[in-house]
DNA sequence: ACAAAAGTGTTCCTAATACACCCATGA
DNA sequence: TCATGGGTGTATTAGGAACACTTTTGT
Protein backbone atom coordinates (compact mmCIF):
# COMPACT_ATOMS: atom_id res chain seq x y z
CA UNK A 1 0.00 0.00 0.00
CA UNK A 2 1.55 3.16 -0.94
CA UNK A 3 0.48 7.08 0.95
CA UNK A 4 -3.11 7.63 1.08
CA UNK A 5 -2.23 11.16 -1.48
CA UNK A 6 0.50 10.08 -3.27
CA UNK A 7 -1.47 9.40 -6.75
CA UNK A 8 -4.38 10.87 -8.70
CA UNK A 9 -7.18 9.20 -7.45
CA UNK A 10 -10.16 7.98 -9.06
CA UNK A 11 -14.04 9.73 -8.32
CA UNK A 12 -16.64 7.39 -6.25
CA UNK A 13 -20.03 7.69 -6.87
CA UNK A 14 -23.29 5.63 -6.13
CA UNK A 15 -25.86 5.10 -8.26
CA UNK A 16 -29.22 3.09 -7.80
CA UNK A 17 -31.64 1.01 -9.78
CA UNK A 18 -34.90 1.96 -8.40
CA UNK A 19 -37.59 -1.06 -9.00
CA UNK A 20 -41.32 -0.91 -8.91
CA UNK A 21 -44.50 -2.91 -9.71
CA UNK A 22 -47.62 -0.78 -11.89
CA UNK A 23 -50.12 -2.10 -13.53
CA UNK A 24 -48.33 -5.54 -13.77
CA UNK A 25 -45.70 -5.00 -14.76
CA UNK A 26 -42.17 -4.36 -13.82
CA UNK A 27 -41.08 -0.83 -13.98
CA UNK A 28 -37.17 1.12 -13.11
CA UNK A 29 -36.95 4.87 -11.98
CA UNK A 30 -34.76 7.52 -14.50
CA UNK A 31 -33.93 10.78 -14.67
CA UNK A 32 -33.54 13.03 -18.03
CA UNK A 33 -30.19 14.54 -17.94
CA UNK A 34 -30.00 18.08 -19.04
CA UNK A 35 -25.96 18.70 -19.42
CA UNK A 36 -23.55 17.08 -21.40
CA UNK A 37 -22.31 14.81 -21.36
CA UNK A 38 -25.19 12.93 -22.35
CA UNK A 39 -27.72 15.72 -22.30
CA UNK A 40 -31.27 14.57 -22.50
CA UNK A 41 -30.17 10.86 -22.09
CA UNK A 42 -31.54 8.94 -19.48
CA UNK A 43 -29.82 7.88 -16.14
CA UNK A 44 -30.56 6.16 -12.85
CA UNK A 45 -30.39 8.15 -9.98
CA UNK A 46 -26.89 8.87 -8.61
CA UNK A 47 -23.80 11.24 -7.56
CA UNK A 48 -20.96 11.17 -5.70
CA UNK A 49 -19.90 10.04 -2.46
CA UNK A 50 -18.75 12.55 0.12
CA UNK A 51 -15.29 12.26 2.12
CA UNK A 52 -17.17 11.55 5.16
CA UNK A 53 -20.47 9.52 4.23
CA UNK A 54 -21.05 5.83 3.46
CA UNK A 55 -21.86 5.32 -0.11
CA UNK A 56 -25.40 3.83 0.89
CA UNK A 57 -26.04 6.62 2.33
CA UNK A 58 -24.84 8.42 -0.63
CA UNK A 59 -27.07 6.38 -2.51
CA UNK A 60 -30.24 7.47 -0.89
CA UNK A 61 -29.27 10.86 -0.44
CA UNK A 62 -29.10 11.21 -4.28
CA UNK A 63 -31.88 9.71 -4.67
CA UNK A 64 -33.96 11.65 -2.46
CA UNK A 65 -32.44 15.00 -4.00
CA UNK A 66 -33.38 14.17 -7.65
CA UNK A 67 -36.53 12.20 -6.96
CA UNK A 68 -37.36 12.94 -4.05
CA UNK A 69 -38.06 8.91 -3.29
CA UNK A 70 -37.40 7.77 0.33
CA UNK A 71 -38.14 4.53 2.25
CA UNK A 72 -36.56 2.12 -0.32
CA UNK A 73 -35.35 -1.64 0.47
CA UNK A 74 -31.87 -1.24 -0.36
CA UNK A 75 -28.84 -3.31 -1.46
CA UNK A 76 -25.76 -3.50 -3.10
CA UNK A 77 -25.35 -4.27 -6.27
CA UNK A 78 -21.83 -4.62 -8.24
CA UNK A 79 -18.62 -1.86 -8.34
CA UNK A 80 -18.24 -0.55 -11.72
CA UNK A 81 -14.90 0.71 -11.96
CA UNK A 82 -13.40 0.20 -15.45
CA UNK A 83 -11.57 3.45 -17.16
CA UNK A 84 -13.54 5.25 -19.69
CA UNK A 85 -16.97 4.98 -18.49
CA UNK A 86 -17.22 8.09 -17.51
CA UNK A 87 -16.35 10.85 -20.37
CA UNK A 88 -15.48 13.73 -17.49
CA UNK A 89 -12.82 11.42 -16.15
CA UNK A 90 -12.02 8.58 -13.96
CA UNK A 91 -15.09 7.64 -12.09
CA UNK A 92 -16.04 4.47 -10.07
CA UNK A 93 -20.04 3.64 -9.41
CA UNK A 94 -21.25 1.73 -6.29
CA UNK A 95 -24.32 0.64 -7.88
CA UNK A 96 -27.06 -0.30 -5.38
CA UNK A 97 -30.46 -1.54 -6.38
CA UNK A 98 -33.76 -0.51 -4.42
CA UNK A 99 -37.25 -1.87 -4.27
CA UNK A 100 -40.19 0.34 -3.81
CA UNK A 101 -44.20 -0.21 -3.29
CA UNK A 102 -45.67 1.81 -6.07
CA UNK A 103 -48.64 2.91 -4.06
CA UNK A 104 -46.67 4.56 -1.27
CA UNK A 105 -44.41 6.63 -3.35
CA UNK A 106 -44.60 9.77 -5.92
CA UNK A 107 -41.67 10.70 -7.77
CA UNK A 108 -41.25 14.13 -8.92
CA UNK A 109 -38.67 16.85 -10.03
CA UNK A 110 -36.95 18.25 -7.09
CA UNK A 111 -35.74 21.74 -8.86
CA UNK A 112 -32.20 20.14 -9.28
CA UNK A 113 -31.73 22.14 -12.77
CA UNK A 114 -29.46 19.57 -14.10
CA UNK A 115 -32.59 16.84 -14.43
CA UNK A 116 -35.34 17.49 -17.31
CA UNK A 117 -37.54 14.58 -16.28
CA UNK A 118 -37.97 12.01 -13.52
CA UNK A 119 -39.80 9.12 -14.49
CA UNK A 120 -40.71 4.97 -14.41
CA UNK A 121 -40.29 3.26 -17.24
CA UNK A 122 -41.64 -0.58 -18.23
CA UNK A 123 -38.26 -2.83 -18.14
CA UNK A 124 -38.54 -3.96 -21.62
CA UNK A 125 -39.07 -0.17 -23.12
CA UNK A 126 -36.00 1.40 -21.78
CA UNK A 127 -35.13 4.66 -23.44
CA UNK A 128 -31.91 5.97 -24.75
CA UNK A 129 -29.48 5.60 -21.68
CA UNK A 130 -26.03 7.41 -21.10
CA UNK A 131 -22.90 6.16 -19.42
CA UNK A 132 -22.97 2.52 -18.96
CA UNK A 133 -26.42 3.10 -17.14
CA UNK A 134 -28.32 0.57 -19.29
CA UNK A 135 -25.52 -2.24 -17.99
CA UNK A 136 -26.29 -1.72 -14.84
CA UNK A 137 -29.76 -1.60 -14.91
CA UNK A 138 -29.56 -5.50 -16.70
CA UNK A 139 -27.16 -6.27 -13.90
CA UNK A 140 -29.61 -5.03 -11.50
CA UNK A 141 -32.18 -7.06 -12.86
CA UNK A 142 -30.72 -10.14 -13.51
CA UNK A 143 -30.19 -9.76 -9.61
CA UNK A 144 -33.60 -9.12 -8.58
CA UNK A 145 -35.16 -12.21 -10.77
CA UNK A 146 -32.27 -14.75 -9.35
CA UNK A 147 -32.70 -12.91 -5.57
CA UNK A 148 -36.82 -13.38 -6.02
CA UNK A 149 -36.11 -17.25 -6.36
CA UNK A 150 -34.18 -17.52 -3.32
CA UNK A 151 -35.06 -14.94 -1.04
CA UNK A 152 -38.34 -12.72 0.66
CA UNK A 153 -37.03 -9.59 -1.26
CA UNK A 154 -40.52 -10.11 -3.44
CA UNK A 155 -42.40 -8.72 -0.45
CA UNK A 156 -40.49 -5.60 -0.62
CA UNK A 157 -42.62 -4.67 -4.20
CA UNK A 158 -46.16 -5.25 -2.39
CA UNK A 159 -48.15 -3.15 0.07
CA UNK A 160 -48.79 -4.53 3.77
CA UNK A 161 -51.52 -5.91 2.89
CA UNK A 162 -51.95 -8.01 -0.37
CA UNK A 163 -53.98 -10.76 -2.15
CA UNK A 164 -52.17 -14.26 -2.84
CA UNK A 165 -53.28 -13.41 -6.45
CA UNK A 166 -51.40 -10.01 -6.42
CA UNK A 167 -48.02 -12.15 -5.05
CA UNK A 168 -48.39 -14.74 -7.74
CA UNK A 169 -48.54 -12.13 -10.27
CA UNK A 170 -45.69 -10.29 -9.08
CA UNK A 171 -43.60 -13.12 -9.50
CA UNK A 172 -44.94 -13.61 -13.07
CA UNK A 173 -44.16 -10.53 -14.06
CA UNK A 174 -40.60 -10.30 -13.34
CA UNK A 175 -39.05 -14.32 -14.00
CA UNK A 176 -41.70 -13.25 -16.78
CA UNK A 177 -43.60 -16.91 -16.42
CA UNK A 178 -46.38 -18.29 -15.47
CA UNK A 179 -47.09 -20.20 -12.82
CA UNK A 180 -49.83 -22.82 -11.23
CA UNK A 181 -52.10 -20.97 -9.34
CA UNK A 182 -52.79 -23.99 -7.08
CA UNK A 183 -49.29 -24.84 -6.37
CA UNK A 184 -48.65 -21.54 -6.17
CA UNK A 185 -50.50 -21.22 -3.14
CA UNK A 186 -49.90 -24.52 -1.64
CA UNK A 187 -46.32 -23.63 -1.85
CA UNK A 188 -46.80 -20.63 -0.11
CA UNK A 189 -48.87 -21.62 2.79
CA UNK A 190 -46.58 -24.32 3.25
CA UNK A 191 -43.57 -21.94 3.59
CA UNK A 192 -45.74 -20.48 6.41
CA UNK A 193 -43.91 -16.83 5.51
CA UNK A 194 -47.85 -15.25 4.67
CA UNK A 195 -50.70 -14.58 7.20
CA UNK A 196 -54.10 -14.39 6.96
CA UNK A 197 -55.83 -10.90 7.90
CA UNK A 198 -59.29 -10.35 9.04
CA UNK A 199 -59.88 -8.10 6.07
CA UNK A 200 -60.59 -8.88 2.00
CA UNK A 201 -60.57 -6.90 -1.00
CA UNK A 202 -63.00 -6.01 -2.80
CA UNK A 203 -63.55 -5.23 -6.56
CA UNK A 204 -66.33 -6.04 -8.99
CA UNK A 205 -66.33 -9.56 -8.24
CA UNK A 206 -65.65 -11.89 -5.52
CA UNK A 207 -63.61 -10.76 -2.74
CA UNK A 208 -60.20 -11.85 -2.26
CA UNK A 209 -58.29 -12.31 1.12
CA UNK A 210 -55.42 -10.14 1.71
CA UNK A 211 -52.84 -11.49 3.51
CA UNK A 212 -49.25 -9.89 5.08
CA UNK A 213 -46.01 -11.06 5.30
CA UNK A 214 -44.12 -12.89 8.11
CA UNK A 215 -40.67 -11.67 8.37
CA UNK A 216 -39.92 -14.16 10.92
CA UNK A 217 -40.81 -16.90 9.19
CA UNK A 218 -39.09 -16.00 6.20
CA UNK A 219 -35.31 -16.44 7.22
CA UNK A 220 -35.81 -20.16 7.76
CA UNK A 221 -38.49 -20.76 4.99
CA UNK A 222 -36.15 -20.19 2.34
CA UNK A 223 -33.54 -22.20 3.13
CA UNK A 224 -30.22 -23.29 1.57
CA UNK A 225 -30.66 -25.66 -1.32
CA UNK A 226 -28.44 -28.27 0.02
CA UNK A 227 -24.93 -29.46 -1.50
CA UNK A 228 -25.23 -28.76 -5.57
CA UNK A 229 -28.06 -27.63 -7.66
CA UNK B 1 -23.86 15.31 -10.21
CA UNK B 2 -21.71 18.16 -9.07
CA UNK B 3 -18.62 18.55 -11.14
CA UNK B 4 -16.28 15.84 -10.51
CA UNK B 5 -13.24 18.00 -8.56
CA UNK B 6 -15.74 19.99 -6.51
CA UNK B 7 -14.81 18.03 -3.15
CA UNK B 8 -12.62 16.07 -1.28
CA UNK B 9 -12.64 12.36 -2.32
CA UNK B 10 -12.19 9.53 -0.73
CA UNK B 11 -9.79 6.84 -2.13
CA UNK B 12 -10.53 3.74 -3.67
CA UNK B 13 -8.54 0.65 -2.40
CA UNK B 14 -8.83 -3.15 -4.16
CA UNK B 15 -8.40 -6.25 -1.58
CA UNK B 16 -8.64 -10.06 -2.39
CA UNK B 17 -9.26 -12.77 -0.41
CA UNK B 18 -7.17 -15.89 -2.09
CA UNK B 19 -8.82 -18.96 -0.83
CA UNK B 20 -7.10 -22.37 -1.62
CA UNK B 21 -7.66 -25.74 -0.31
CA UNK B 22 -4.06 -27.67 1.64
CA UNK B 23 -4.59 -31.03 3.18
CA UNK B 24 -7.98 -30.92 3.18
CA UNK B 25 -8.38 -27.55 4.82
CA UNK B 26 -9.70 -24.52 3.64
CA UNK B 27 -6.91 -22.23 3.69
CA UNK B 28 -6.52 -17.63 3.14
CA UNK B 29 -3.66 -16.04 1.80
CA UNK B 30 -2.45 -13.16 4.09
CA UNK B 31 0.34 -10.52 4.81
CA UNK B 32 1.58 -9.36 7.63
CA UNK B 33 1.68 -5.54 8.03
CA UNK B 34 5.34 -3.70 9.41
CA UNK B 35 4.13 -0.67 9.18
CA UNK B 36 1.34 1.27 11.41
CA UNK B 37 -1.02 1.24 11.36
CA UNK B 38 -1.68 -2.16 12.42
CA UNK B 39 1.99 -3.35 12.51
CA UNK B 40 2.19 -6.57 12.72
CA UNK B 41 -1.39 -7.69 12.27
CA UNK B 42 -2.25 -9.36 9.71
CA UNK B 43 -4.40 -8.51 6.08
CA UNK B 44 -5.29 -9.57 3.07
CA UNK B 45 -3.52 -8.35 0.04
CA UNK B 46 -4.36 -5.60 -1.62
CA UNK B 47 -3.60 -1.58 -2.34
CA UNK B 48 -4.53 1.62 -4.35
CA UNK B 49 -6.31 1.29 -7.36
CA UNK B 50 -4.88 3.50 -9.92
CA UNK B 51 -6.25 6.68 -12.11
CA UNK B 52 -6.03 4.78 -15.24
CA UNK B 53 -6.67 1.34 -13.85
CA UNK B 54 -9.95 -1.39 -13.65
CA UNK B 55 -10.36 -2.03 -9.98
CA UNK B 56 -9.82 -6.02 -10.73
CA UNK B 57 -6.59 -5.38 -12.29
CA UNK B 58 -5.54 -3.34 -8.76
CA UNK B 59 -6.24 -6.55 -7.32
CA UNK B 60 -4.33 -8.48 -9.35
CA UNK B 61 -1.22 -6.56 -9.78
CA UNK B 62 -0.97 -5.93 -5.61
CA UNK B 63 -1.43 -9.90 -5.23
CA UNK B 64 1.20 -10.17 -7.39
CA UNK B 65 3.68 -7.68 -6.19
CA UNK B 66 2.85 -8.25 -2.39
CA UNK B 67 2.67 -12.36 -2.69
CA UNK B 68 4.17 -13.09 -6.04
CA UNK B 69 1.06 -15.14 -6.78
CA UNK B 70 -0.54 -14.84 -10.35
CA UNK B 71 -3.61 -17.03 -12.55
CA UNK B 72 -6.21 -16.86 -9.89
CA UNK B 73 -9.72 -17.35 -10.13
CA UNK B 74 -11.49 -13.64 -9.68
CA UNK B 75 -15.01 -12.77 -8.49
CA UNK B 76 -16.45 -9.20 -7.24
CA UNK B 77 -17.12 -9.82 -3.66
CA UNK B 78 -18.31 -6.22 -2.59
CA UNK B 79 -17.42 -2.34 -1.65
CA UNK B 80 -16.77 -1.69 2.14
CA UNK B 81 -16.63 1.78 2.63
CA UNK B 82 -18.23 2.60 5.62
CA UNK B 83 -15.86 6.32 6.87
CA UNK B 84 -13.91 5.26 9.77
CA UNK B 85 -12.74 1.66 8.45
CA UNK B 86 -8.76 3.23 7.60
CA UNK B 87 -7.58 5.69 10.19
CA UNK B 88 -5.46 7.19 7.98
CA UNK B 89 -8.16 8.59 6.25
CA UNK B 90 -11.34 7.57 4.05
CA UNK B 91 -10.48 4.81 1.82
CA UNK B 92 -13.04 2.39 0.29
CA UNK B 93 -12.61 -1.22 -0.53
CA UNK B 94 -13.48 -2.71 -3.60
CA UNK B 95 -12.84 -6.39 -2.46
CA UNK B 96 -12.56 -9.37 -4.82
CA UNK B 97 -12.51 -13.30 -3.88
CA UNK B 98 -10.22 -15.44 -5.76
CA UNK B 99 -9.83 -19.54 -5.87
CA UNK B 100 -6.50 -21.25 -6.67
CA UNK B 101 -4.91 -24.36 -6.54
CA UNK B 102 -2.26 -24.72 -3.85
CA UNK B 103 -0.16 -27.13 -6.01
CA UNK B 104 0.45 -24.84 -9.06
CA UNK B 105 1.46 -21.46 -6.82
CA UNK B 106 3.81 -21.37 -4.15
CA UNK B 107 3.47 -17.44 -2.27
CA UNK B 108 5.98 -15.93 -1.33
CA UNK B 109 7.77 -12.53 -0.35
CA UNK B 110 8.63 -10.45 -3.24
CA UNK B 111 10.36 -8.01 -1.38
CA UNK B 112 7.58 -4.96 -0.99
CA UNK B 113 9.20 -3.68 2.97
CA UNK B 114 5.68 -3.17 4.22
CA UNK B 115 5.19 -6.83 4.21
CA UNK B 116 6.99 -9.33 6.90
CA UNK B 117 5.33 -12.40 6.01
CA UNK B 118 3.20 -13.87 3.78
CA UNK B 119 1.33 -17.04 4.85
CA UNK B 120 -1.41 -19.30 4.44
CA UNK B 121 -3.54 -19.61 7.31
CA UNK B 122 -6.64 -22.10 7.82
CA UNK B 123 -9.67 -20.22 8.18
CA UNK B 124 -10.91 -21.46 11.24
CA UNK B 125 -7.65 -20.02 12.72
CA UNK B 126 -7.25 -16.88 11.62
CA UNK B 127 -4.68 -14.35 13.58
CA UNK B 128 -5.13 -10.68 14.60
CA UNK B 129 -6.57 -9.11 11.52
CA UNK B 130 -5.75 -5.24 10.61
CA UNK B 131 -8.59 -2.77 9.38
CA UNK B 132 -12.13 -5.18 8.86
CA UNK B 133 -10.36 -7.43 7.14
CA UNK B 134 -11.78 -10.24 9.50
CA UNK B 135 -15.40 -9.04 7.89
CA UNK B 136 -14.05 -9.09 4.27
CA UNK B 137 -12.58 -13.01 4.95
CA UNK B 138 -15.96 -13.54 6.88
CA UNK B 139 -18.18 -12.17 3.73
CA UNK B 140 -15.84 -14.37 1.21
CA UNK B 141 -16.35 -17.74 3.13
CA UNK B 142 -19.62 -17.24 3.33
CA UNK B 143 -19.82 -16.45 -0.32
CA UNK B 144 -18.01 -18.83 -1.31
CA UNK B 145 -19.85 -21.52 0.52
CA UNK B 146 -22.87 -20.19 -1.02
CA UNK B 147 -21.78 -20.13 -4.44
CA UNK B 148 -20.37 -24.15 -4.63
CA UNK B 149 -23.68 -24.94 -4.28
CA UNK B 150 -24.74 -23.83 -7.23
CA UNK B 151 -22.10 -23.07 -9.66
CA UNK B 152 -19.06 -24.91 -10.58
CA UNK B 153 -16.94 -22.78 -8.72
CA UNK B 154 -15.08 -25.38 -6.59
CA UNK B 155 -13.10 -26.43 -9.62
CA UNK B 156 -11.05 -23.70 -9.40
CA UNK B 157 -9.71 -25.08 -6.08
CA UNK B 158 -8.74 -28.46 -7.89
CA UNK B 159 -5.63 -29.73 -10.20
CA UNK B 160 -6.48 -30.50 -13.67
CA UNK B 161 -6.68 -33.99 -12.72
CA UNK B 162 -8.63 -35.13 -9.49
CA UNK B 163 -10.05 -37.96 -8.14
CA UNK B 164 -13.90 -37.59 -7.07
CA UNK B 165 -12.57 -38.68 -3.32
CA UNK B 166 -10.53 -34.89 -3.93
CA UNK B 167 -13.73 -33.34 -5.24
CA UNK B 168 -15.84 -35.07 -2.50
CA UNK B 169 -13.71 -33.96 0.38
CA UNK B 170 -13.27 -30.47 -1.09
CA UNK B 171 -17.40 -30.25 -0.69
CA UNK B 172 -17.19 -31.42 2.82
CA UNK B 173 -14.46 -28.98 3.98
CA UNK B 174 -15.62 -26.10 2.18
CA UNK B 175 -19.25 -26.57 3.46
CA UNK B 176 -18.12 -28.29 6.83
CA UNK B 177 -20.85 -31.19 6.41
CA UNK B 178 -20.30 -34.58 5.80
CA UNK B 179 -21.97 -36.06 2.17
CA UNK B 180 -23.10 -39.83 1.44
CA UNK B 181 -20.18 -41.17 -1.08
CA UNK B 182 -22.33 -43.04 -3.24
CA UNK B 183 -24.78 -40.43 -3.67
CA UNK B 184 -22.26 -37.78 -4.29
CA UNK B 185 -20.60 -39.85 -7.21
CA UNK B 186 -23.97 -40.37 -8.47
CA UNK B 187 -25.03 -36.70 -9.04
CA UNK B 188 -21.64 -35.74 -10.06
CA UNK B 189 -21.67 -38.16 -13.12
CA UNK B 190 -25.29 -37.72 -13.29
CA UNK B 191 -24.95 -34.23 -14.02
CA UNK B 192 -21.66 -34.68 -16.73
CA UNK B 193 -19.42 -31.97 -15.35
CA UNK B 194 -16.71 -34.06 -15.48
CA UNK B 195 -15.14 -36.37 -17.72
CA UNK B 196 -12.72 -39.61 -17.04
CA UNK B 197 -9.19 -39.64 -18.06
CA UNK B 198 -7.15 -42.37 -19.17
CA UNK B 199 -5.21 -42.25 -15.70
CA UNK B 200 -4.97 -43.61 -12.41
CA UNK B 201 -3.53 -41.92 -9.50
CA UNK B 202 -1.37 -44.55 -7.37
CA UNK B 203 -1.19 -44.35 -3.86
CA UNK B 204 -0.46 -46.79 -1.13
CA UNK B 205 -3.54 -48.04 -1.79
CA UNK B 206 -6.33 -49.23 -4.69
CA UNK B 207 -5.56 -46.73 -7.46
CA UNK B 208 -8.18 -44.05 -7.97
CA UNK B 209 -9.36 -43.18 -11.41
CA UNK B 210 -8.63 -39.06 -12.95
CA UNK B 211 -11.40 -37.16 -13.79
CA UNK B 212 -11.20 -34.23 -15.47
CA UNK B 213 -13.62 -30.74 -15.94
CA UNK B 214 -15.72 -30.22 -18.67
CA UNK B 215 -16.98 -26.41 -18.90
CA UNK B 216 -19.62 -26.94 -21.54
CA UNK B 217 -21.75 -29.23 -19.57
CA UNK B 218 -21.24 -27.09 -16.05
CA UNK B 219 -23.15 -24.32 -17.14
CA UNK B 220 -26.68 -26.53 -17.98
CA UNK B 221 -26.04 -29.04 -15.21
CA UNK B 222 -26.05 -26.23 -12.45
CA UNK B 223 -29.47 -25.17 -13.36
CA UNK B 224 -31.54 -22.37 -12.25
CA UNK B 225 -33.80 -23.25 -8.94
CA UNK B 226 -37.17 -22.95 -9.93
CA UNK B 227 -39.82 -20.14 -8.44
CA UNK B 228 -38.81 -20.47 -4.70
CA UNK B 229 -36.29 -22.58 -2.30
C1' DA C 1 -78.48 -15.05 -14.51
C1' DC C 2 -74.09 -14.19 -15.97
C1' DA C 3 -69.42 -12.47 -15.99
C1' DA C 4 -65.21 -12.51 -13.55
C1' DA C 5 -61.87 -13.52 -10.29
C1' DA C 6 -61.26 -16.48 -5.89
C1' DG C 7 -60.50 -20.62 -4.04
C1' DT C 8 -59.55 -25.64 -3.50
C1' DG C 9 -57.22 -31.76 -3.86
C1' DT C 10 -55.45 -35.59 -6.00
C1' DT C 11 -52.41 -38.24 -8.89
C1' DC C 12 -48.07 -38.85 -10.99
C1' DC C 13 -43.32 -38.63 -11.41
C1' DT C 14 -38.71 -37.27 -10.48
C1' DA C 15 -35.08 -36.46 -7.37
C1' DA C 16 -33.06 -36.88 -2.76
C1' DT C 17 -31.86 -39.88 0.90
C1' DA C 18 -30.39 -43.83 3.54
C1' DC C 19 -27.75 -47.67 3.65
C1' DA C 20 -23.31 -52.03 3.35
C1' DC C 21 -20.36 -54.68 0.96
C1' DC C 22 -16.61 -56.14 -2.43
C1' DC C 23 -12.24 -54.58 -4.96
C1' DA C 24 -7.43 -53.39 -6.01
C1' DT C 25 -3.25 -52.28 -4.47
C1' DG C 26 1.22 -51.68 -1.50
C1' DA C 27 3.51 -52.96 2.43
C1' DT D 1 -2.64 -61.45 4.42
C1' DC D 2 -4.00 -57.36 5.97
C1' DA D 3 -4.74 -52.48 6.03
C1' DT D 4 -6.47 -48.79 3.37
C1' DG D 5 -9.00 -46.09 0.44
C1' DG D 6 -11.75 -47.00 -4.21
C1' DG D 7 -15.81 -48.24 -6.13
C1' DT D 8 -20.80 -49.77 -6.74
C1' DG D 9 -27.04 -50.48 -6.52
C1' DT D 10 -31.56 -50.55 -4.50
C1' DA D 11 -35.57 -49.33 -1.82
C1' DT D 12 -37.95 -45.54 0.41
C1' DT D 13 -39.53 -40.95 0.85
C1' DA D 14 -40.45 -36.14 -0.16
C1' DG D 15 -41.29 -32.55 -3.09
C1' DG D 16 -42.55 -30.59 -7.70
C1' DA D 17 -45.72 -30.61 -11.60
C1' DA D 18 -49.94 -31.34 -14.03
C1' DC D 19 -54.63 -30.79 -14.03
C1' DA D 20 -60.62 -28.60 -13.70
C1' DC D 21 -64.29 -27.41 -11.28
C1' DT D 22 -67.07 -24.85 -7.58
C1' DT D 23 -67.75 -20.41 -4.98
C1' DT D 24 -68.65 -15.64 -4.24
C1' DT D 25 -69.58 -11.38 -5.42
C1' DG D 26 -71.27 -7.06 -8.48
C1' DT D 27 -73.97 -5.72 -12.24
Amino acid sequence: MGKLTDYKQPSVAADIVVFTIMNRRLNVLLIQRGKEPFAGFWCVPGGFVQIDEAPEDAALRELKEETGVTDVYLEQLYTFGKPGRDPRGRVISISYFALVDSTKIKPKLTGDEQIKKVEWFDVNELPQMGFDHKDIVSYALKRLRYKLEYSAVGFELLPEKFTLTDLQSLYETILNESVDKRNFRKKVMAMGIVEKTREKRKGSHRPAMLYMFRQQKASSAFKKVKFER
